[in-house]
DNA sequence: AAGTGGTCTAGACCACTAC
DNA sequence: TAGTGGTCTAGACCACTTA
């Protein structure tokens, strides 16, 4: 253990940012993995220097973030992303009379390729960047519905394989943590029309031209890293997409 | 002033909450208006019987809902809806080079008519209430972009005329908030595809069967009372709709 | 019973704003 | 200079979980 926080930095920066700032570290290091209890609130303060009520602040912040998950007399614990109410976050197509139902997902086809020059913008990859791109199926209540084209950038996933993907037990993002320690904390998702390609019609069983909902979302990891570029195709003829919810007051 | 909540409230509910629910009736009765500067939290937390920390967690949360807004060294104050940043939390149909720009609005139609059943399934009225229903043309960059049509119970809106909308100075949230007193905190938005019907097309200058964004929102006050319904639709050619954006860590 | 997070207090001092 | 919100402390007691 080094010396405290408050000892370090006289900068200006609040305390409590410093404390969050070094709880983001050990979880980027490892020290803290998915689904484990972090220290006790007092042992963190003593650890950090700091007053309970500091470190409570930081950690506060981190919850909010959905990084952290508090339990009442049990601790508090690395997010899982396999977690109901987390997966909703990130995955926001539900039936059209509001039911949400967890997806099947289909692996389509598994490339090593070059990454084009819109890839290399998304993931902030130099020019002639290798990616892995692969195409999943998703389908709800029984009916395909939105199709997934993912790139991940080959030096970040390596050794990332086909048959990885067929056989992982739980979500994408939950086996970005499991495989590759990668957590995807937050993501940036943009929304457009778009009409079916041949490729598209034929995997969700619509005519070609048939207009699409097309969702590009850029995921990211602590600092603001880049992961994942995705580009979805959704069939909102029974579904549609969550753009805001309601903030309960 | 009455007494304090501590004395009234052995109920188990936290004192903070408490704190909060007394603030936004505070707000609702109209103690406060849109602007205006809350009084300082030491005067507060003697007003409601608790310390500064307690009263300080429940002015965080509003803060946090954008409901109120501090300003270190001048005060706190009840947002306001015509400002940037909190404009963008409703209006999030970007150009897709990603650039942010207000629209100007047209007023198309005006009516008073009796609401159709899915009007009074989303603003929760009875059947047989009537509604104001407008339909505004939005223009981004000089283009004719979305369409909107909102229904509002002309009961809560009572005497809004096609003059006043027109006439408006601010945005129409600002306007309600003005006007009539309805401060709109959150919304309920769904996104799907649609094709352009005659009129559509007309309005927005694109041939009819052309694939649109509709956006279906609920808008509602405080205590979850739904005060707008809305349908917009969204030529996505140059434009796209944020689905969710980035959370800096 | 012991250990965890959840709430709450009663201050202190600092940074910023207005006058 | 006075008044505001922003940060921070060093506790206390409560509610919940686990054993």
């Amino acid at each position: 253990m080094g010396p405290t926080l408050s000892q370090l930095s006289p900068s200006g920066v609040p305390l409590y940012q410093q404390v969050k700032r070094a709880v983001l570290a050990a979880l980027s290091s490892g020290e803290w993995k998915q689904g484990d209890a972090i220290p006790p609130e007092k042992l963190l303060s003593e650890r950090f220097g700091v007053s309970i009520g500091t470190l409570r602040k930081a950690i506060d912040e981190l919850v909010m973030e959905n990084i952290l998950v508090r339990h009442q007399g049990r601790g508090t614990f690395v997010a899982i992303h396999s977690q109901n109410q987390h997966f909703f976050k990130f995955f926001r197509v539900v039936r059209q009379d509001g039911e949400k139902s967890y997806p099947t997902t289909t692996l389509q086809r598994f490339r090593h390729v070059k990454a084009s020059a819109e890839v290399c913008e998304k993931l902030q990859l130099r020019a002639g960047a290798h990616v892995f791109e692969f195409i999943n199926v998703l389908t709800l209540h029984g009916q395909k519905v939105i199709v997934d084209t993912i790139s991940v950038w080959d030096v970040m996933f390596s050794g990332l394989t086909k048959q990885q993907l067929r056989d992982r037990p739980s979500t994408l993002y939950s086996f970005y943590q499991q495989m590759f320690g990668i957590n995807v904390i937050a993501t940036d998702e943009r929304v457009r029309v778009s009409l079916a390609d041949a490729d598209h019609a034929d995997l969700l069983s619509v005519e070609q031209g048939t207009a699409l909902l097309e969702l590009r979302r850029v995921a990211y990891s602590f600092h603001q890293t880049p992961v994942e570029w995705r580009v979805s195709k959704v069939n909102t003829q029974h579904y549609e997409y969550i753009g805001q919810e309601h903030i309960v007051t």
